[in-house]
RNA sequence: CGGGGCGUAGCGUAGUCCGGUUAGCGCGCCUGCUUUGGGAGCAGGAGGUCGCAGGUUCGAAUCCUGCCGCCCCGACCA
C-alpha cells in the first residue's frame, strides 16, 4: 500500500474523550472512529489488525477440533423466552419490535442448541465443538474505555456438545489449552483465574485476565504459588473467630453513640473480630439478616451463589425500621421475627463472645452465642478478601489487582439443551440432555490489551503477530530524488514479492513527519530509504521496538528484513 | 439509574463567572514560492446553525428553562 492512497488519518493530537492508553493510540493512528457510545467504525488500519486476530482464533479453533458456523444476529425473541433470558438480561438485550418481535444476540447459547436439537440424536454423533466470531450486541448501561466495552462488539465464541460429564472436562480442557495458544500468540500477558458463573449457569468456569488499572474485575493473586481467582470466590486462610470457654452470659448494653462496627471500637475497645456485622438484604421478597465478621464487607456475587439467585438487593432503612423495630446502627440476629433467615460468614461458624444489635435503638448485646442465643443460621463463604490476607493454598500474602478480562471459559451442564429439549439417546437407551460447555474471547480486547502492554511515549509497537503492516518503508524525498525514488519503488516491489506487506511512505511530506507516522503507526521494522545512507549505496532498517537502527548495504536488503523479522516472530513465542 | 464534568471549524482549545465590534488562537486543510534525516518558512486563502429547542433582552457562545449527546466515578456487566 502506498501511503499516498491509504485512508489513514492519524491524529497529532489526543482526542479529549480518550483516556487510557489504548483508546488514545488507537484514535490517533487511525484504527477506529466512534460513531456513538460505545459504538466504533474500525478503519482499513485497524481492521487488519482485526482480520490477524480473526485468523488465530480460527486456527487455534480449528486445531481443536472447532467447525465455523455464522450464526445470526437477529433473533427470535421466542427461543430466548424458552430459557428465561429476556427478563435474565433486562435491559441489556436490544429488542426491535417493528412488524415481529426480534432481539439482537448478546451472545448464542440459544442458536447453537436449537441447532443441536434439530440434529444431534445421539451420543455418536458427540462429542461436537461449534465456534463463531461475530458481532454481538449488548446494551451496556455504561460503555467506556473505547473498544474495551462497547454495546457492539466481535467475539469468538465457541460451545462445546458432549454426551458425558468426563467429556465436557476433556472440550473444557481443550479450549483451556487452545486460549493459552490464543492469547501468547497475540504477544499478551496474562493469567487465569477461578471464577463465578454468574448468571450464565453451569458449574466450573476461568478466565483469562490482563493485568491492568483500567480493568473492571479485581482479582487476588499470590506470586508464591500462582493461586489466582477473580475477588467474586476468592478466599482467604484467616481462621475462624475462636470461641470463648466458658461462653460468657449475654448481656445488654446500652451504646447510644454507635452507629457503626467503629464507633463499637472506639468507644467500648472492644476487638473487632468479636463484632457481628448485621446487613439486611429482600431476596426474593423475604427479609435475610447476614451477619459479617467485623467490618469485613459482603460480596454479593458470593451471596448470589449462597442463595441460588441474584434476585436480591440491600433492604431500605424503613424497611429495616419495620422489620426489626430498631434502626440499621442497633440491628443484631437476637429476637428477630421468625420470618427472617440468617446468614452469616463462615468466619463466625459456630462462635460466641460475640457484640452486635439488641433491635432496640441505642442497645447492643455482648457475649452473643451463636449457638446458645440464635436460632437456625446457614453458614457461607460470603466475605470479599482484602490485600495481603493469607494464600488459600499456601499463606503468604495475596496481592489484589485490577483485570481485564480478555477470555471466559465454562462448564455449562445442561441448562440450555434442558430448556431447548435437546437431547441425546445413550447406549442403553435412555434420553439425557446434551452436556454443552460456553468459551467466549473478546476480539477488540485483544487488541486493546496488546497496546496496553505494548506501547511506548511514540506510539504503539506490534509484534508481526498482530502487526497490521510488516514494515514502513520510507522514502525520503522520494517526490524530488529520483535516486531515492528509483531503490525505494525497487524495493517496495522485492519486498512484496518476498512476501511482506508494506506500507511505502510515498508521501512528499518532510521527514520527520514521516518518522513520526511510522513510529505512531508502530509496524515491526521501518525501512528508511534517504539520500544520506545512499551515498554508501546502504539503507536503514530501523526496529521499532528496541530502536536498534542497522545499515545495510543495498542487496542485502531482503536478506537482512527476512532475518530480523524471523527474529521478532520468534521473539514472540 | 445516582453523582461529577464537558459540548465553540477535522483535532486541541480561548472567550461563558460579569451579555455589547466581524467569535480568537495552535495544529490540520487549499494555492504559490522556498524547503526536506525527527512534526519546515514566507505569503495568500477556505472552513463556524458556538449541541438542539424555547425564553429573557435593544442585543445571547455568554443569562433562564427543557431536551440531546459525550466522558469519568458508582450501580450494572451473559
Amino acid at each position: 500500500m502506498r501511503y499516498s492512497q491509504a485512508f489513514i488519518p492519524t491524529l497529532r493530537e489526543v482526542p479529549s474523550e480518550a483516556q487510557i492508553p489504548s483508546h488514545q493510540l488507537m484514535l490517533r493512528s487511525g484504527m477506529i472512529r466512534q460513531v456513538a457510545a460505545g459504538v466504533y467504525s474500525f478503519l482499513p488500519l485497524g481492521y487488519r489488525v482485526v482480520k490477524k486476530v480473526i485468523a488465530i482464533l480460527q486456527e487455534e479453533m480449528d486445531r481443536i477440533g472447532g467447525q465455523e458456523f455464522h450464526l445470526p444476529a437477529l433473533n427470535p425473541i421466542e427461543i430466548w423466552e424458552a430459557t428465561d433470558r429476556v427478563a435474565a438480561m433486562g435491559d441489556v438485550l436490544f429488542r426491535l419490535e417493528n412488524r415481529r418481535n426480534l432481539v439482537l444476540a448478546p451472545t448464542h447459547e440459544e442458536i447453537i442448541t436449537y441447532h443441536a436439537r434439530q440434529h444431534i440424536k445421539s451420543y455418536k454423533e458427540l462429542p461436537q465443538i461449534w465456534y463463531q466470531i461475530q458481532t454481538k450486541f449488548r446494551n451496556e448501561p455504561r460503555p467506556r474505555s473505547g473498544v474495551l466495552r462497547g454495546r457492539q462488539f466481535l467475539m469468538k465464541d465457541s460451545y462445546s456438545l458432549d454426551a458425558t460429564w468426563e467429556g465436557l472436562d476433556q472440550s473444557y480442557q481443550k479450549h483451556y489449552e487452545a486460549y493459552h495458544r490464543i492469547f501468547s500468540r497475540a504477544g499478551l500477558r496474562f493469567f487465569v483465574v477461578g471464577a463465578s458463573s454468574g448468571a450464565m449457569g453451569g458449574s466450573a468456569s476461568q478466565e483469562f485476565m490482563v493485568e491492568s488499572p483500567y480493568g473492571e474485575d479485581t482479582c487476588a493473586l499470590c506470586d508464591h504459588c500462582g493461586y489466582a481467582a477473580n475477588l467474586e470466590v476468592a478466599t482467604s486462610a484467616l481462621s475462624p473467630v475462636p470461641r470463648l470457654d466458658p461462653s460468657p452470659p449475654l448481656e445488654l448494653f446500652p451504646t447510644p453513640h454507635a452507629k457503626t462496627i467503629n464507633d463499637l471500637i472506639e468507644q467500648f475497645g472492644v476487638p473487632e473480630e468479636r463484632c457481628a456485622k448485621s446487613v439486611v438484604y429482600i431476596v426474593n421478597s423475604q427479609p435475610v439478616l447476614i451477619l459479617m465478621r467485623g467490618n469485613d464487607e459482603l460480596n454479593e456475587e458470593k451471596l448470589a451463589a449462597a442463595l441460588q439467585t441474584t434476585q436480591f438487593r440491600p433492604a431500605e432503612p424503613e424497611e429495616i425500621e419495620d422489620i426489626f423495630g430498631a434502626a440499621p446502627g442497633s440491628i443484631g440476629p437476637i429476637d428477630v421475627p421468625d420470618s427472617v433467615r440468617i446468614l452469616a460468614d463462615t468466619l463466625l461458624r459456630e462462635t460466641n463472645g460475640l457484640i452486635s444489635g439488641a433491635n432496640k435503638d441505642g442497645y447492643h448485646y455482648k457475649n452473643i452465642d451463636l449457638v446458645r442465643d440464635v436460632g437456625i443460621i446457614e453458614y457461607f463463604d460470603l466475605r470479599t478478601v482484602r490485600e495481603h490476607e493469607p494464600c488459600p493454598q499456601c499463606q503468604q500474602p495475596l496481592r489484589i489487582v485490577r483485570a481485564i478480562e480478555i477470555g471466559h471459559i465454562f462448564k455449562l451442564g445442561t441448562k440450555y439443551s434442558e430448556a431447548l429439549g435437546a437431547t441425546i439417546l445413550l447406549e442403553d437407551g435412555s434420553e439425557q440432555p446434551i452436556i454443552m460447555g460456553s468459551y467466549g474471547i473478546g476480539v477488540e480486547r485483544i487488541i486493546a490489551c496488546y497496546i496496553e502492554q505494548n506501547h511506548d511515549d511514540k506510539g504503539i509497537v506490534w509484534n508481526p503477530a498482530l502487526a497490521p503492516y510488516d514494515l514502513s518503508l520510507i522514502g525520503i524525498n522520494v517526490h524530488k530524488d529520483s535516486a531515492v525514488r528509483d531503490i525505494a519503488e525497487k524495493l517496495y516491489e522485492q519486498l512484496q514479492q518476498a512476501n511482506f506487506s508494506v506500507l511505502f511512505d510515498d508521501r512528499s511530506a518532510s521527514a520527520g513527519i514521516k518518522f513520526n507516522d511510522a513510529d505512531l503507526l508502530g509496524f515491526p521494522l521501518q525501512l528508511i530509504v534517504g539520500p544520506r545512507t545512499l551515498k554508501e549505496q546502504t539503507v536503514e532498517i530501523k526496529i521499532r521496538r528496541s530502536g536498534e537502527r542497522l545499515h545495510v548495504p543495498l542487496d542485502a536488503v531482503i536478506s537482512t528484513v527476512q532475518e530480523q523479522y524471523h527474529k521478532l516472530s520468534e521473539a514472540e513465542i
